[in-house]
DNA sequence: GTTGTGACGACTT
DNA sequence: AAAGTCGCCACAA
C-alpha cells in the first residue's frame, strides 16, 4: 500500500497547477489551497514525487522566506532560479526581487504576499 | 518501534 | 534581523 493516499497528491498537484504564469506560491499556500493547512512539507513531497508528464510549474512554489528550498548548488536549485528568471523574476540575495518583478507587477498580491515592510 | 532527515512554517528569543 | 524551538509528517535505515 502507499504511504500517502494518492487522491491527496493529486490535490496538491492540482493546486500548483493552478499558479498563473508570472506568479509565485508558497508550499504552506499551496497546501492550504489543497484543503491540507500544515501539511507544507507533504507539498515538498508531492513535488518531489510528481511525474514529469503532468509538467507542473514546480518551480513557482517557494518557501515562506521568498527562497528556493532547493539545497542551494544542486541542480534543481538553478534549475528552479532559471526558469523563475525566465518568467520575468528577479532574486535578491537569493530572495525573490518581489519589486523588480517585470511584465504585471499589479497581479502578485493574488497569491503570494509577502511582508512589504 | 525508534531515529534521523527534509523541496515547510509559525512562534519565540 | 537571525537563530532557535516546536509542530508537522513521509520515508529510509
Amino acid at each position: 500500500m502507499a504511504g500517502v493516499d494518492r487522491k491527496l497528491l493529486e490535490r496538491i498537484w492540482k493546486a500548483v497547477r493552478a499558479i498563473p504564469r508570472g506568479q509565485v506560491a508558497s508550499y504552506g499556500e499551496i497546501a492550504r489551497r489543497a484543503g491540507l493547512p500544515r501539511r507544507a512539507r507533504l507539498v515538498g513531497h508531492a513535488l518531489k514525487v510528481a511525474p514529469a508528464s503532468l509538467k507542473l510549474p514546480w518551480h513557482r512554489v517557494l518557501n515562506s522566506k521568498g527562497m528556493i528550498s532547493l539545497p542551494a548548488g544542486s541542480r534543481g536549485h538553478r534549475r528552479q532560479r532559471d526558469l523563475l528568471e525566465g518568467e520575468g523574476h528577479r532574486f535578491r540575495r537569493g530572495r525573490i526581487d518581489h519589486e523588480a518583478a517585470g511584465g504585471a507587477p499589479d497581479l502578485d498580491e493574488l497569491l503570494w504576499r509577502p511582508r512589504r515592510d
